[in-house]
DNA sequence: GATGATTTGTACGTATGTATA
DNA sequence: ATATACATACGTACAAATCAT
């Protein structure tokens, strides 16, 4: 039972598809969408098509010119490296009023979310470390009590999921991400705000250090 | 002559249209926008009407909820709060980075901008000091030399324009508002990018604050 | 709570603009 | 360079859901 014919929007589901799709590196950049080859392959027709397209199109996904059907947006490295100094700047901003913010329980789950992936970095549990690590942030992100804030921070940060992603995999960077997560919780913890943004920032650069060539070869690919 | 057809899209010259009509209030929070009738004042059919809102949901303009037709978004107090702190934060932060970065030229033309604006005060010009103000920070946003982040602290901070309109008019703002800049300016020339941060979003409070009751009655209305 | 009116969601047709041989 | 093929932009039609009574 429960056989109800879905009640999302088609164009909803499409745009979400592609959503993931894109992020994910499924579907690379600079691939070329036409209208009728999206329509068909989710058994829909351009309309539905046209308004997630049209959609992407404003969060960035997709570069759409007109008469001329729509990309894959290609970001130079030039803009990927905008993207991630943007995320680390407000990923900065996030954890200082943060720690001025957030309540005691959100510290302790915080921590023990911290604690946990320990067991992680042990395993070399690259998914499972991946998943940690969006949760911590997006915790972080919470945690600043202004939601227009978190939902703007998530939204520029998942744009470089497709970057991020094999990252981790990438040289000691597991183990030293934990690391650097626990000198933000321990600046944290002391309540200097100041200096948690700082040690955040610095612990995104040396995840775009770790990046390195990788974008530049991702975005010229 | 010169009577060609308009080369742009008609679902741009509706968002276009829409993203002005409610940035200046024409289009008051709450105001729901049915296809047709927006159809019919644009001269259009509903399928530009709808891409068009579609974009604007995305953009957060707009409030789309399935079969339901959308309304413009209507803010809650705490909300335009949120955005507005936010707004704060990121500007701080696009100026401290401006400050290690700007080349002389940029600092020379926004000293220039910033000597130019007394005359807007002593005028009392309120549209002209608007003006002004709006360069004066998007010059900031570009000396970032972050061309994403410029387009981001320039997205968010025009989703405040509504509110941010009639601020200036009230109290003493306009004369307080520049000679705030001339504190950011002075951070900036001696190099402190972090004074200039903090200033700025002292800067950024003030206005919030001269706002005071305006903005909860906006948005309660 | 049921029924009719209204409005949205999707499909489809056609004209126009763009790419290509 | 011109013509042909093709993809997009917009309008229209109809089905389905929401809402008003």
């Amino acid at each position: 039972m429960d056989d109800q014919p879905d009640r999302t929007l088609l164009s909803d589901r499409i745009r979400n598809a592609l959503t993931d799709e894109i992020a994910s590196g499924q579907l690379a950049a600079g691939t070329s969408l036409d209208e009728q080859q999206v329509a068909d392959r989710f058994g829909a027709s351009r309309t539905p098509v046209r308004e997630a397209l049209r959609q992407l199109s404003v969060s960035g996904l997709v570069e759409l010119r007109p008469r001329r059907g729509g990309v894959v947006t290609r970001l130079t490295p030039d803009r990927i490296m905008d993207m991630f100094e943007t995320t680390a700047e407000v990923e900065a901003m996030c954890v200082r009023l943060a720690t001025y913010r957030m309540t005691p329980l959100e510290r302790s789950r915080l921590n023990d979310l911290h604690a946990a992936s320990a067991r992680l970095v042990e395993a070399r549990d690259f998914d499972g470390y991946d998943a940690f690590n969006r949760m911590f942030h997006e915790l972080l992100y919470r945690a600043t009590h202004n939601g227009f804030m978190a939902e703007q921070a998530l939204a520029i940060r998942s744009r470089l999921d497709v970057y991020r992603r094999t990252q981790l995999r990438h040289g000691g960077r597991i183990a030293a991400s934990r690391d650097e997560h626990g000198l933000v919780l321990a600046a944290v913890a002391e309540g200097d705000g100041d200096l948690a943004g700082r040690r955040m920032r610095a612990h995104m650069f040396n995840a775009a250090g770790a990046l390195g060539r990788y974008i530049a070869d991702a975005a010229l690919g």
